[in-house]
DNA sequence: CGCCATTTGTGATAAAATGATCAAAAAATA
DNA sequence: TATTTTTTGATCATTTTATCACAAATGGCG
């Protein structure tokens, strides 16, 4: 270890860089209001959050407002929207033309939030051709040549469970380096690809650990 | 106070609750592969956490593994589910039949995961009447005797974001104790009602933090 | 039977996250 | 202009969460 190596940039908390997103998404609500100006406590409030919290998450970033006028809402946007390298639109690969696949697809929440589906996947000969909107549903052969050609790094897996972890592994392959997964498994991957998970029963599951016991039979 | 009052049970952090129906999903399909044993180590393995997580997590809520050999499968899942009080099926409400509404609806993975969704709402008339598998779209009217009838605790919101809010407190007042909210916006709810919220757009823009800008446009 | 290799459950410890406090700055008000 | 009210960003204190490390079981094996 030599003493004189530059300093280590401070590490920021992966729970601050989750909260962000949420941030942000009220922050553009507020905007969209035509509220102008906004401050800790009231996104606190909004959010269910502490205004220190909220405070001490932006301070990794720099200094975003005023004291004793709190934050002008469409700088924030703003500066949060470059944070996450959101001022912009990414494209996103769906791989999945099922039921999911298609409320997926057809979304139309994903372009102004800075995403775009811009090719669906599916093995099956029968949806392979289909229409989504605009979008072709094309063979997964094709995954790696639309990869390559839109740069694209994030995919979403809308496949059932047993067949997750082989498309993961074709999606890797291919080039890509963050996944969202619809299907109820955890995947195995490589440290340096991420994975995220939705999964509606693992919210049902931790609601009624906390209800009155209440079912239907069994 | 008094110093002879009964101790008071130690609370368990919600932190731990939330990664138990995760334990669940991932000992339930080593079952289903005819896994008789396993071990926190495996577990971890295959969850990506430590195995001294895992033994902690659930060292709240008793003893279900032996010294030198690991846990019971089928055993495991029976307690988690039983913890969880997943050993039945709840019944749940969807309001919003779109796209998304559609996908849930038709999905046949709640079930023998311990939910169903009993009924589904909307407000368009168009929508009403119209069938979704064997469900079919009522006015949401109908909510509050719907839930009374099946004695529903638990909705799902799938309408746009600027119905949420309106459907939720009409949740709420028909006497819904939990939401999960599709709709990417906060809500606001009295303090004893639990909302759980899937925005995929807010993983996606946990995910773009952490990668190389590349983007279409803008 | 004794020994070895495992693996649990848990108290102690370390790390991380949250919450409280406050000086400084800015705007509003008198 | 002086005073009061707000609100930030930083620091410090507290709480929460995760990790470590090991005694106590357990089963397999020679
Ligand atoms: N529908 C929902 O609302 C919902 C809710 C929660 C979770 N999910 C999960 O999302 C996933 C998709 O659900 P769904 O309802 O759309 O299922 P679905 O059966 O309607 O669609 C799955 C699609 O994946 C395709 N597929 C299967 N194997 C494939 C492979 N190896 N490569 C490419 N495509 C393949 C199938 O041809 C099909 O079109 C499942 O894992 C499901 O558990 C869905
Ligand atoms: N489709 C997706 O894959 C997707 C993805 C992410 C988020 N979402 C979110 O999920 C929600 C639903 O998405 P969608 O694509 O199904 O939208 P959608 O427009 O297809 O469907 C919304 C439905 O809600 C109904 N509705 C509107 N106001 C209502 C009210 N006050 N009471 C009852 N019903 C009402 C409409 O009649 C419509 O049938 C939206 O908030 C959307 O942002 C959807």
């Amino acid at each position: 270890m030599n003493h004189l190596s530059a300093p280590v940039l401070p590490q920021i908390p992966d729970i601050v860089i989750s909260r962000l997103p949420i941030y942000l998404r009220t922050v553009r609500l507020l905007k969209e209001q035509g509220v102008e100006v906004t401050s800790s406590q009231e996104l606190g409030e909004l959010l269910g959050l502490s205004s220190a919290q909220i405070r001490k998450d932006l301070s990794h970033f720099g200094e975003f407002g005023k004291q004793g006028t709190g934050y002008n809402v469409a700088y924030l946007c703003n500066q949060l929207e470059k944070i996450l390298k959101v001022d912009c639109v990414w494209p996103v690969i769906l791989v999945g033309a099922g039921y999911l696949g298609h409320a997926l697809a057809s979304y139309t929440g994903f372009e102004h939030r800075g995403f775009r589906i811009v090719a669906v996947f599916d093995n099956d000969p029968k949806k392979v051709g289909g229409a989504i909107g605009s979008i072709t549903v094309q063979p997964v052969e094709a995954i790696p040549a639309v990869v390559r050609q839109h740069r694209c790094q994030i995919a979403i897996i809308a496949v059932p469970a047993s067949a997750a972890q082989q498309v993961a592994h074709q999606l890797i392959e291919a080039g890509i380096k963050s996944i969202l997964c619809y299907a109820p498994i955890t995947l195995t991957v490589p440290p340096y690809i991420r994975v995220e998970y939705i999964d509606p029963v693992i919210h049902f599951q931790h609601m009624t650990f906390y209800l009155e016991k209440g079912c239907i039979e069994e």
